[in-house]
DNA sequence: GTAGTGATTTTCT
DNA sequence: GAAAATCACTACA
């Protein structure tokens, strides 16, 4: 069933702990998140709202579900989910995802070299798999056709903690959670 | 399997 | 003008 409102409105690190295991899904792709990284706050030097407001993360000072999608290092889009409420900047990134439905879709979408583990296990590369672009950023993921996150198992897999990756502050924080099996 | 490095452009100072 | 929440390629073990 389809995650509603209240699951994103709720303190960053649970909602980044809880979407382990949850479905996304983009049209006709399917995929089940196994790594995801918290952003919270002004106070978290790491965060892109640590600035205050800018035109790029707007949205994460927007309200909860909404998709925070920005372009980074010249090539590659990376996607988040606001969270926590109206005007306090928050988001989780989604780093990696295994693939479920619409593989052939994806496989068109890269290189057709591309293994199948190494299809969506990065933050940019889960975006490429997808077909995700800024035409997707700022999209409510409640109300979307197409677009949204699912729950398909109640239970939340095991997962371990570390720090966050690609960042040279913040690293004092084990917010970033990745499945234990893959 | 791990380590080092270039690509490329939006965004903000 | 500099930095950036990354990736693919190459070399080596």
């Amino acid at each position: 069933m389809r995650l509603k409102r209240d699951f994103f409105a709720r303190n960053t690190l649970t909602v980044a702990q809880e979407l382990l295991g949850k479905y996304l899904v983009f049209g006709k792709c399917v995929g089940q998140i196994t790594e995801t990284e918290a952003y919270i706050g002004e106070n978290d030097p790491a965060c892109h709202a640590c600035r205050g407001l800018t035109p790029r993360n707007q949205p994460m000072f927007g309200p909860p579900r909404f998709s925070y999608i920005y372009f980074i290092y010249g090539m590659y889009y990376c996607l988040n989910f606001v969270t926590e409420k109206k005007d306090f900047p928050a988001a989780v990134l989604i780093r990696g995802i295994k693939p479920i439905e619409g593989i052939e879709i994806m496989q068109k979408r890269r290189d057709s070299k591309i293994s199948f583990s190494n299809l969506a296990n990065g933050p940019g590369k889960l975006c490429q798999t997808f077909g995700l672009t800024k035409k997707e950023n700022n999209l409510d993921l409640c109300t979307h056709p197409h677009f949204y996150l699912e729950e398909r198992e109640k239970n939340i897999p095991k997962f371990i903690q570390t720090p966050r990756i690609g960042i040279k502050t913040g690293l004092e924080h084990h917010w970033r959670f990745i499945t234990k099996n893959g």
